[in-house]
DNA sequence: AAGGCGGGGAT
DNA sequence: ATCCCAGCCTT
C-alpha cells in the first residue's frame, strides 16, 4: 500500500469519516431529533472536561428537571450546584444559571443564533459557540475540541498529539477542512470529533478501525512518538487547592442546613489552606458564609441562592 | 501564553 | 501513580 506523505485534501478526509459516522454514531440524547437548542447548551457544558459517559444521566436528568433556561434561571443555586452533583468544575454550573438568567433577560428566553451573541453568554468559549451553532442550528462553523485537534494532529500534521495550547493556525488549518455547506459542515464537526472519540483516542487509537487509516501521515510515519511531551505538564491532585475545595463543596452538597464551621475544618489538616480555599470559593459565588448571631461564635456555611 | 479549576475510570 | 476527558476564564 502507498502511504501518504503530504496532507490529505479535504475532500479525501472527509468522505470516509462522514460514512463511517453514518454507521457508528452514537446515539446520544442531545442529538436526538426532539432535541432542543437550549439542551444542546446544556451538554456542551456539561461536556467541558468532563467524559459522555458521565455526562448522560447527568443531562437526562438535569433537562427533567429544568427542561429551557426559564426554568434554570428560577432555580435555587443551591440546588443547581446538588444537580451538578459531581460532574466537576462547579463554576460551570454557575455560569450556566447565569448563562440561563442572560438568555431570558436579554434575548426573550430564546438562545441566540449568531456566533458573536453565543460567545458573549457566560461559560460560552470559542469551542461552544461553534457547537452550539453546528448541533442546535444546523450552521457551518469551525468546531475544533480535543478529538478534533488530535485527528487533524495526525491525520494532517503527522503528529501523535496537538500541541498543548490551541493556536491560531491550528484554527485556519481546521477551517480548511470544514465543508461549505451548513448542513454538511455540521455532520463534519460530529462526525470527526466521534472519530476522534472512539477510534483516533489520545491513549490507544485503534488505527486497524479507522476509515482514513490509508490516508493518515502519522501512521504513515510510523506512529511517532509526541513531539509535545516535554511541553506538558500533569497537574497534581493530591493535596491541591482543587482537592480541599472539592472536599468543602462535597461536604456541603450533601448537607441539608447550614454547616458549621467546625465541621467545615474537619475535611482537610492543613488550616492555612483550607481558609485560603473556603475564601476563594466565597469569592466565586459558590459558597456563602453566614455570620452567626454572636459576633464571638464562627459562621456556618452553605451553598447559595 | 500560562495556570487554575473537579472528579472518576482506565492503564 | 499517571493520564485523559466535546474548555473557559483570568492574569
Amino acid at each position: 500500500m502507498l502511504l501518504p506523505d503530504a496532507p490529505p485534501a479535504p475532500h479525501d478526509l472527509r468522505a470516509p469519516v462522514l460514512a463511517w459516522f453514518s454507521e457508528h454514531a452514537r446515539d446520544l440524547p442531545w442529538r436526538a431529533a426532539d432535541r432542543t437548542p437550549w439542551g444542546v447548551l446544556v451538554s456542551e457544558v456539561m461536556l467541558q472536561q468532563t467524559p459522555v459517559v458521565r455526562v448522560e444521566p447527568a443531562w437526562r436528568a438535569w433537562m427533567q428537571r429544568w427542561p429551557g433556561p426559564a426554568e434554570l434561571a428560577e432555580a435555587s443555586t443551591a440546588d443547581v450546584l446538588r444537580a451538578w452533583d459531581r460532574l466537576g468544575y462547579p463554576r460551570r454550573a454557575l455560569r450556566l444559571q447565569e448563562c440561563a438568567r442572560t438568555v431570558v433577560e436579554r434575548h426573550g428566553g430564546v438562545l441566540p443564533s449568531t456566533e458573536a451573541e453565543l460567545l458573549a453568554l457566560p461559560g460560552v468559549g470559542a469551542y461552544t459557540a461553534a457547537a452550539v451553532l453546528a448541533f442546535a442550528y444546523g450552521r457551518r462553523s469551525v468546531v475544533l475540541d480535543t478529538n478534533v485537534r488530535r485527528v487533524l494532529a495526525r491525520t494532517v500534521a503527522g503528529e501523535a498529539l496537538p500541541a498543548p495550547t490551541q493556536t491560531a493556525a491550528e484554527t485556519r488549518l481546521a477551517a480548511g477542512y470544514v465543508p461549505d455547506d451548513d448542513a454538511t459542515a455540521a455532520r463534519w464537526a460530529a462526525a470527526s470529533m466521534e472519530l476522534g472519540a472512539l477510534v483516533c483516542t489520545a491513549r490507544a487509537p485503534r488505527c486497524d478501525a479507522c476509515p482514513v487509516r490509508d490516508r493518515c501521515r502519522w501512521l504513515a510515519a510510523g506512529r511517532p512518538g509526541d513531539v509535545h511531551a516535554h511541553r506538558r505538564r500533569t497537574q497534581a491532585w493530591a493535596g491541591t487547592d482543587r482537592q480541599v475545595r472539592g472536599r468543602v463543596m462535597a461536604l456541603l452538597r450533601e448537607a441539608l442546613g447550614p454547616v458549621p464551621a467546625a465541621a467545615v475544618d474537619a475535611v482537610w489538616q492543613d488550616a492555612g489552606q483550607l481558609a485560603r480555599c473556603v475564601d476563594g470559593l466565597v469569592a466565586d459565588g459558590l459558597v456563602e458564609r453566614v455570620p452567626a448571631a454572636s459576633v464571638d461564635d464562627p459562621p456556618t456555611y452553605r451553598l447559595p441562592g
